[in-house]
DNA sequence: CGTTATCTTGATACGCCTCAACGCAGGTGG
DNA sequence: CCACCTGCGTTGAGGCGTATCAAGATAACG
């Protein structure tokens, strides 16, 4: 809201609560520096130590795990807008790699500011916690996907969810959106081969279903797959009726002292 | 700590850190009541209205997401001491289906209690966030063996995790523990049939590698299974060190003002 | 313009599912 | 006490879906 340089955390929580001018203050501090990092670049890798959350500011990300055997797997997809590491919080060291899967901007949200957001801004830390909440909530859904679904309505699945999901990120852009992922990634993210997510995809562009010019895809039939898949769309409603109230804790000033050097 | 009845909670969190008299009060006042539930019972049904998160004090419990077709798939198995409901918080309404699988005892946490919590308790939020990471953690996993592996890896990685988990909940129990589902059940984790899992675990026994008696198992070959598998163990260090200080708010009978009827 | 990733397509193999049947235990009612 | 039923475990035969292997076409790139 407001002044304060639209923040990427403060534009992302808006979109659930209405934050006071204090609570943008404080987001907007803690999270001023912004990182550039290119496509493919590590965000996060295996062991690190964990160091607070991030904000993806601009850019795609995927939640990767390697197998020694080479192989390595998509668990997850953060787009524009979305919050790292809330599931890393927890650990001493990350047990996944996260890297970036187009060039993009990330805003680190370093640990030390996570105390004093718990005991000044209690609100602002329930929300943290809803927001894990759904990721859990997508991540569930990806197991089920992965443990019930035959190929075709995996890839279905993955595609009606990510248009789904820059839905609510952009706001109604209808069905062509961008999938910057070749074949292999899609396999990896659905539990497939490459060349088997290529057959099926030929077989939907056959089939009329799909137009694909990459990187974009348009989804002709989609009302007919989210009825194939029985898509629920899962990130529709957050509910904020049981935060605790703003609770300003004085004059903006008062950040300063959260931060003792 | 000392008095205030032991709360299931109370001994669940105090593995990670050392909570105040304050803090044990708090937690103990808002979870009084337990409540007893059979085998088979559902704990939270699909579309409730969230309310709040539960203790699993005794028992273990299941979530469930069940498809049109009548299959249902097991996406995540709760012991006992475990929190229950991290992953509906967020929502206001359950997406999946939470039932008893053994008989047990539930301790509800009201929603109405986590307001207070977060204004006064910052510290325990911090907690509750970090355990929702964990299963965050937990969850990445699952997606991960489902996604990656073949049946045999699958169904030793069900087994591996179990014990280990296990082990952490009630502390070295070595190789032999009990697994309180059916052949069709453990497919529905695993994302197999009843029938392969079946052939699978006789051919387990076949190489000497467990036995079974019902509904107990032990793992002879545990070792080379960690590796065959490359077994990681995610549950064992939680990162506490950015919580915020306790801050003791008063006198105890601050709760009392906390809910207003 | 070579070099390397990515996509495309076909032939073949095999892992796991499906279907079917039986044994066994526990519960229920006659 | 027996007849029946229902749920669970066990085992085999056969088939389908997806992986694997191989090779060429295309597109991205320096």
């Amino acid at each position: 809201m407001s002044s304060s340089y639209e923040s990427c955390l403060v534009s992302r929580l808006s979109r659930f609560v209405d934050l006071t001018e204090h609570e943008c203050a404080f987001i907007a501090e803690l999270e001023k520096d912004e990182h550039p990092r290119q496509k493919g670049r590590p965000v996060v890798s295996v062991g690190d130590p964990t160091d607070g959350i991030m904000v993806l500011k601009s850019g795609w990300a995927v939640v990767k795990y390697d197998t020694s055997d080479g192989r390595s797997q998509i668990l997850r997809v953060y787009l524009p807008g979305e919050v790292m590491g809330l599931a890393e919080i927890g650990s001493s060291h990350a047990n996944h790699r996260i890297v970036m899967q187009t060039d993009g901007i990330i805003c680190p949200f370093p640990r030390k500011g996570l105390a004093p957001m718990f005991s000044d801004y209690p609100r602002l830390a329930a929300l943290l916690l809803a927001v894990g909440s759904l990721d859990q909530i997508a991540l569930r859904h990806h197991a089920g996907c992965l443990g019930a679904m035959d190929a075709t309505d995996k890839l279905k699945f993955f595609l009606l969810q990510l248009r789904s999901r820059l839905e609510v990120a952009n706001v109604g852009l209808g069905n062509r959106f961008q999938v910057p992922f070749s074949q292999v990634e899609i396999g990896q993210a659905v539990g497939l081969t490459s060349i088997y997510v290529n057959k099926l995809l030929r077989s939907f562009v056959n089939a009329g279903e799909i137009e694909i010019e990459r990187p974009y895809v348009r989804l002709l039939a989609r009302d007919k797959w989210e009825k194939d898949v029985e898509f629920v769309d899962a990130f529709v409603d957050m509910d904020t009726t049981w935060f605790p109230s703003a609770l300003d804790p004085g004059p903006i000033g008062k950040l300063d002292t959260a931060e003792p050097a």
